[in-house]
RNA sequence: GGGAGCAUAGCUCAGCUGGGAGAGCAUCUGCCUUACAAGCAGAGGGUCACAGGUUCGAGCCCUGUUGUUCCCACCA
């Protein structure tokens, strides 16, 4: 039964403890279980290189509000984690760790390095799991999956092999996206476009037969010349078109070049004529299509020239810029060198400049699969909140690209193809082939490719419940309900779970997507490792403890938008627990121990009918809020509700009852049992913790065995009562008569000191008469010196160097000035009011009720200006 | 070039379907009072970016302007 709470809220002691009590209750587990509706929510999976950030530890606590919610609801609600095998991301990290051993992949061998990859797993990839679990995530740990375990691998096979027999899947020598650092393809989405500053080069190309004539082209990529095979104009272009068709010396090169006419390139611009590279710039590659020209290849995949690069081969793309600009100049070829900021495509990955190339790629046709996924999000089956951002997807959609889904990685989903080498037959099959169906050959070799890391996560939310076999988990909890996730990842995540979904399963993977934003630091900008201004949500739970940064992450926090983390909110919220866990310690304290349950008496008084009616509206605009996803303000009417109703009025008023005891402090207790104990379990999804351990101690029988699993509040019409029954005004003279009482006690007052900090800034301390004695008798304060004050212990800081008085402080003549400034305000605002009531169209127009408030505030400022008057008149 | 967001108190932000503006922090005043000084009681502080329009009435709806942030596309 109802146990003393400790003294001060300790989130350490409390927190590990009550954690394990739900685990060991079964309570995170979502069974099957046809009585009940299902609530499903995947996990977005974090990379297992991660450590929680920020954006996790939002994304996270939105989705436990979530799921604690519903799940108190009475829904099966699922939360299903785990981790995501983040290709790139993790090889990079095993190759860095090989490279201080002196080792490279070709030195390991693909065996023994998925070894070590799966070893590195093994060891780190738990690691923010338990990191999870410190926020208090629910997760249904029984269901953890892994984007690269057995069941997620024959998920993508699978898909694979679907798309691959519906012609959705091909493999074709494209232009794609190069990253020379990671040494791989990557997709049109992993590319990320920055402004950088750099130059335009003008070049002359001279004109073959016209001795002394030249065409001047303009690029930012000079060395890509080498890989020139033709120079194009517009064809309507006037100072050109009597040249289209005429060859051109490449310099430097010396090779002959056509001079061709394309619609592509924009007379306006540069010189009005464009070196065409196919093999090295997408549009180039169209043109060359166009005009059937060659492509030539000079680039490696590391960034350096190759052998078709003549005297340049084997340089770097940046050095060998620099010694063709050299060249060019030598010889007279460069015209000038103009300033030009462009945008330069970044891999997402490493931040590495891009190279466009020509390559043998595997891709998925996008336009048919955009098709349904599109229709989901029109039709409502999905939904975005807020709607916007249906905007941003169908944009995307309605322009994709075919997606580049091969990687030239080791660490991933390796694509199950394989190519016979006596015919060159293509084999894509589920299981490992043994001869080749068309010639019959067993030398067969797997193509040595893995899949984007995208292609499984974008299976994640049927994968992970067994699909492609019929399990009784797909039936039960697929589709899932809310994806929660940031507006940053909608394109390489969302959008391709959509249409996965719909080509797959023939339904929508989720009804709503609920975006949230990025986690900014106090100035608004972006937390990254580079700028060292990332707080680490570990360190604010082992400081503050999980509930406060919960509270934080949830308080001020609208669908969407970016939002700011400071310390003056962690603050605040660490505050707003210690409120709760005082009010809980004062109802222990007064509480009789027959009451048993959290049940209302059977009378109520004016006092307990208001705060009973306000309590039963807190319940209906929290889950109102709650199913409109906004979290931020169902958080925030809570805050509101504990603080100034139930706190600083309703307690305030049962402090005279309880003291008086009998029946009217039985009623009082009663009372508040039941609203601190349903309160509580309105604050339970977003504050788990304090609440558990609170409502543990509370009367609460009958109500299970944890507040996770306790009956969600229900708005109840017969706890509405009227104005008259629960008379607020009557409950405000109540508090004001407790407090007149408290004046008239006749406190002495309490003096004031000034301390002077060494910087020039000054510090007031404010306290009650024997702090300051103490301190007023002081000549000095000692560096260091603690001075105990009830409750709270404040330390003089280093800086604090002596000590006046401050009894003068009190300004006459500003005190009067404030008083005119309140009383002109008081005047115009009666004026205003007159004025309105003037206006017959509105007393005729407005409600009654807002034309009878208007005529009472007219009252009311009455009375204030006349208190005005007399508070002016005793001052001057 | 296309699209979206934001602009409200000194700071950070709420403000749901239009009824004369709210919170936290900061500032000022008083205060250890049956939980909480990480607190209590109060106070000051806002032409709700600007200009028009609709309406009896606009922070909210419409049009335009300015500033700012972001996304997408991209002209070599």
């Amino acid at each position: 039964m109802a146990r003393e709470l400790a003294k001060v809220y300790d989130p350490k002691s409390v927190e590990d403890r009550t954690y394990a009590f739900w685990q060991e209750g079964n309570f995170f587990h979502a069974e099957i279980d046809p009585q009940k509706k299902p609530y499903t929510i995947v996990i977005p999976p974090p990379n297992i290189t991660g450590q929680l950030h920020m954006g996790h530890a939002l994304d996270e606590t939105l989705q436990d509000i979530l799921i604690r919610w519903r799940r108190m609801q009475g829904r099966s609600a699922l939360w299903l984690p785990g981790t995501d095998h983040a290709s790139i991301a993790t090889e990079a990290k095993i190759v860095a760790s090989m490279k201080e051993e002196g080792l490279t992949k070709e030195d390991l061998g693909r065996e023994k390095f998925l070894e070590r990859a799966w070893a590195w797993k093994e060891k780190y990839g738990g690691r923010i799991v338990e990191q999870l679990k410190k926020l208090g995530s629910s997760c249904d740990w029984q269901r953890e999956r892994f984007t690269l375990d057995e069941g997620c691998n024959k998920a993508v096979n699978e898909v694979f092999c679907r798309l691959y027999e519906k012609g959705l899947i091909y493999r074709g020598e494209r232009i794609i996206n190069w990253c020379p650092h990671c040494l791989t393809s990557i997709s049109d989405a992993e590319v990320e476009y920055e402004d950088q500053a750099g130059h335009f080069w003008h070049i002359r190309y001279p004109i073959v037969g016209m001795e002394g004539q030249y065409i001047e082209i303009a690029t930012t990529r000079p060395e890509t010349m080498l890989g020139d095979t033709a120079v194009a104009v517009n064809p309507e272009d006037e100072r050109y078109t009597h040249l289209v068709g005429k060859m051109l010396l490449l310099p430097l090169v010396n090779k002959e070049i056509p001079l061709i006419a394309d619609p592509y390139v924009e007379q306006e611009f540069g010189t009005g004529c464009v070196k065409i590279t196919p093999a090295h710039d997408p549009n180039d590659y169209e043109v060359g299509l166009r005009h059937d020209l060659p492509i030539l290849n000079i680039m490696n995949e590391d960034g350096t020239i190759n052998e078709n690069g003549g005297k340049y081969a084997g340089m770097d793309r940046y050095a060998a810029r620099k010694a063709i600009v050299a060249d060019l100049e030598a010889q007279g070829y460069l015209v000038r060198i103009e300033d030009y900021s462009h945008n330069v495509g970044c891999c997402y990955r490493c931040g590495t400049t891009v190279e466009p190339l020509i390559s043998k790629q595997w891709f998925v046709r996008m336009e048919p699969l955009a098709k349904p996924a599109i229709q989901a999000v029109k039709s409502g089956a999905t939904k975005f909140v807020p709607e916007r951002f249906d905007k941003t997807y169908f944009h995307w959609m309605e322009n994709i690209k075919d997606w580049c889904i091969s990687r030239q990685l080791w660490w991933g989903h390796r694509i199950p193809a394989w190519y016979c080498r006596d015919c060159g037959e293509v084999i894509v099959a589920r299981e490992v082939p043994h001869a080749c169906p068309k010639c019959g050959s067993q030398r067969l070799e797997q193509d040595p490719d893995t899949l984007d890391t995208w292609f499984s996560s974008a299976l994640w939310p049927f994968s992970t419940l067994g699909w492609p076999d019929e399990t009784p988990e797909l039936k039960y909890f697929y589709p899932t309900n809310t994806l929660v996730t940031g507006y940053d990842i909608i394109f390489f995540w969302v959008a391709r779970m959509i249409f996965s979904g719909c080509e797959q399963m023939g339904r929508t993977p989720f009804d709503t997507v609920l975006i949230h934003g990025l986690v900014r630091d106090a100035q608004g900008r972006k937390m990254s490792k580079s700028l060292g201004n990332g707080i680490d949500p570990l360190e604010i739970i082992d400081q503050y403890g999980a509930d406060t940064l919960r509270f934080a992450l949830a308080t001020g926090n609208s669908p969407g938008n970016d939002m700011r983390f400071s310390d003056e909110k962690v603050k605040a919220s660490r505050n707003f627990a210690n409120k709760i866990w005082n009010a809980s310690r004062f109802l222990l304290m007064n509480l009789d121990e027959s009451i048993t349950e959290a049940k209302l008496p059977e009378t109520l008084e004016t006092e307990d009918k208001w705060v009973v009616s306000l309590y039963n509206t807190l319940v209906k605009e929290v889950t109102d809020n709650l199913e409109r996803f906004e979290l931020g303000i169902a958080v925030q009417k809570l805050y509101d509700f504990i603080w100034d109703i139930l706190c600083d009025w309703y307690i305030e008023l049962c402090k005279t009852r309880l003291a008086a005891g009998g029946e009217t402090a039985r009623a009082a207790q009663q009372v508040l049992v039941y609203v601190l104990g349903n309160t509580l379990k309105l604050l339970h999804p977003f504050m788990p913790f304090i609440t558990e351990e609170i409502w543990q101690s509370l009367p609460h029988a009958g109500e299970g065995p944890s507040i996770m699993v306790a009956k969600w509040p229900v708005y109840d019409e017969a706890l509405s009562f009227t104005q008259e029954e629960a008379d607020f005004q009557k409950v405000m003279d109540l508090i004001k008569a407790i407090r007149n009482q408290r004046a008239e006690m006749n406190i002495p007052p309490a003096k004031k000191a000034k301390v002077y900090i060494e910087t020039g800034e000054t510090a007031v301390f404010r306290a009650g008469a024997p702090f300051l004695e103490r301190l007023a008798s002081a000549q000095s304060v000692e560096v260091g010196e603690k001075f105990d004050l009830p409750g709270a212990v404040q330390v003089i800081t280093p800086a604090a160097k002596a000590l006046i008085p401050m009894e003068q402080l009190i300004d006459k003549e500003k005190e009067l000035a404030r008083l005119q400034k309140e009383k002109e305000k008081c005047l115009s605002d009666i004026a205003f009011v007159e004025k309105k009531l003037q206006n017959e169209a509105f007393v005729a127009k407005a409600p009654a009720q807002v034309v009878d408030a208007e005529r009472k505030k007219i009252e009311v400022s009455r009375q204030h200006l006349a208190k005005l008057e007399e508070s002016i008149a005793a001052l001057g």
